[in-house]
DNA sequence: GCGGTATGAATGAAAG
DNA sequence: CTTTCATTCATACCGC
């Protein structure tokens, strides 16, 4: 079974499974930021349940926090649902550049990242030659501009043979 | 043999050979930390040849750059492991609304948090049935209620098995 | 069929 | 708080 301490390793914390839950459940009952104290006390609270320290507690909050902001996107629904890309579609005018979301089925991902441009600098270099081995495609040159350039629309079709050169700004 | 995405399992993600090739030129060409308009350009494109989502692409790039720097701190061949790091962490406890932060990142550190309360205001929540699937816990009730209490000890030794309602009130 | 190996995915820890 | 790093976990794939 999963009795298996897999985190052997005393190193990174390995939080058991009633510890996530009661730390879930404070979560969800609306605690973002617990405060020193909050966090000495389930801390403590936690012990009961194997090693833990407060940093722990404070760091949990914080990944979570930050990993459930960005899983609003959309539902979690089955896996079949391929792609989430909701952020394209409508006019992002926030500042920031955020996103993202989840979605196997399993039941336990949560996956967040945002990168953000911080450079208004703009380089354009050449890409590899995208040759596909299958369908023989000739050699094609993709220029990668990184920050988004939207004038075409790079979405392809699963079926779609034919891709049109990356285009991407690095910033 | 592979012309067939050998893994027809839905569950990993199984980039083909014209997947990982573009995204290892990608990464070649300097591509380390892509953003997210990127990722998601990347990954409408590389659905051309297969299902993808973003966060396989977003997953890929943070793999492969972290173990690209792991090949490489092979360098070294006698075991010199001994990293005694005298670090005596200056125990800084201003008085500032928040924080935390240690020394290093290799090695023991440890982390201070200080937060306040900015609200007088305490609100008392009821909070999760702290179940154990384990121990067949009996249904708890917790009481959150931020801001420190200190009606009682809630520390508890690692060994014992009662763990007393959490206290906390939110602030 | 079972081992090891490569790598996708998850998340704790920490830096910015 | 946001973003990245490092470590670990899980699984596909390959060889025996």
């Amino acid at each position: 079974m999963e009795a298996v301490p897999v985190g052997a390793k005393c190193e990174r914390w390995n939080p058991t499974a009633e510890q996530v839950k009661v730390l879930t459940n404070l979560f969800r009952s609306g605690l973002r930021t617990p405060t020193t104290h909050q966090i000495q006390m389930i801390s403590a609270h936690l012990g009961a349940f194997g090693k833990i320290e407060s940093k722990n507690v404070f760091y949990w909050f914080q990944n979570h926090k930050a990993r459930e902001r960005h899983n609003k996107k959309r539902r979690r629904g089955p896996p079949d649902d391929d792609d989430e890309d909701g952020t394209a579609a409508g006019d992002h005018r926030k500042s920031r550049t955020r996103c993202f979301r989840v979605g196997c089925s399993k039941g336990k991902q949560e996956v967040y990242w945002q990168r953000k441009e911080v450079r208004g600098e703009t380089e354009t270099l050449e890409l590899f030659p995208l040759k596909s081995s299958i369908s023989e495609e000739a050699d094609k040159v993709i220029t990668v501009r990184g920050e988004l350039c939207g004038r075409r629309a790079l979405y392809l079709d699963a079926a779609g043979r034919d891709h049109p050169p990356l285009d991407l700004r690095l910033s």
